[in-house]
DNA sequence: ATGCCTTGCAAGCATACACTTGCATACATC
DNA sequence: GATGTATGCAAGTGTATGCTTGCAAGGCAT
């Protein structure tokens, strides 16, 4: 592996498990099987290594995507939702990491291209979707729609490991359940 | 004040806003308007007051209960929703911090006796009692239920500042249209 | 072979940190 | 008045950190 990508992934991974003070260049180059001068002839500072490095650990990301003409609701937001979480729970570490230090170093924060954004937009639309398409029984808000889905996988996955009492059941089983309440808030109509 | 409180209560504070690194004995000091060596007299180490400080701060919570008897589902999740919200809005940036960096000092993380714990138990007792009481039309489960309104209103409380495409409604209007939401996933019985 | 480029090594610098020591000052209780 | 207790001030210790400097070793193209 390149030395440049070596030196990114060391750092993300232990910014992620040390945050943004806790992420010595030291520590950096010793992960990275490197010296430490290496990281600072090629990213200048370790701001600028660490902006980098959580930027493109955020950029890793494979978007799911819903279908545009919906047709099984069920089937797909199951399979949507079900890869969101499994997203959420590999990057958790880090996803945790920045949101406790995003007040302190905001522009290390991947906002308005972030993953998560994304999504709520996919999901939005998809919801918008399904009302046109006459494949709900009730009228409801979109956003807040899409916000409970996405709010309930990302705090599944966010605590599940450490709040266990809240999150008991296993996250594919876990993550259907969601699925089932949510389709029947959305009046979705059974197929 | 007294100053022990303040020490804690400066201590939280600066925990909150730059995590364990950031919360330097010196800064604390000053956010208390004592002397350095006050802290470390009364405290004995900086982990020490940190732990006690997170501690204190999160026992503040003064916990919203549920009625035992159910009557009106949608008053009375509505009023809690609502309340639950609000204390988590106000403890963002400490609970932040916290999750941040459970990984690091899990000690410092309160778990079994958090507040958020004691929520889930509550509203999982209260939808079995709705259950019981027949107040719901549908059959579910209520761990995952109390679970998907829990993580809801935990997911919009931590991201609304920092994601507000995700959130784009006022907190106490999203709150509603989650309730409302949340209300016909259980097959609640409108009243 | 020469020169360039990348990387490594050793050492160091200025700063910040947690924490300690010694001493002085206030205040309250006896 | 004497004594103990809580707090403050000044100074310092050892360690860690971000970052720099100087120099050498290896690969690679000309």
């Amino acid at each position: 592996m390149d030395i440049r990508t070596r030196i990114l992934k060391a750092a993300a991974d232990v910014y992620a498990s040390t945050g943004f003070r806790g992420a010595t260049t030291r520590r950096i180059a010793q992960e990275a099987g490197c010296n430490e001068i290496t990281l600072f002839r090629h990213f200048g500072s370790k701001a600028c290594l660490l902006h980098e490095a959580v930027r493109c650990a955020g950029m890793e990301i494979a978007p799911t995507t819903l279908p545009d003409p919906p047709r099984s609701p069920r089937a797909e937001l199951s399979d949507w939702a079900h890869r969101q979480h499994q997203h959420l729970l590999e990057k958790r570490s880090i996803i945790r990491t920045c949101m406790g230090e995003v007040e302190e170093h905001p522009e290390i924060f991947p906002t308005a291209d972030g993953a998560t954004d994304h999504a709520a937009l996919g999901l939005t639309t998809y919801l918008a979707g399904l009302k046109a398409h006459k494949l709900t029984a009730v009228d409801f808000d979109e956003g807040a729609a899409a916000a409970m889905l996405i709010g309930v996988l990302f705090a599944d996955a966010m605590g599940r490991d450490i709040m266990p009492k809240l999150f008991p059941a296993k996250p594919e089983q876990a993550v259907t359940r969601y699925v089932d309440l949510f389709l029947r808030a959305i009046g979705a109509v059974k197929q």
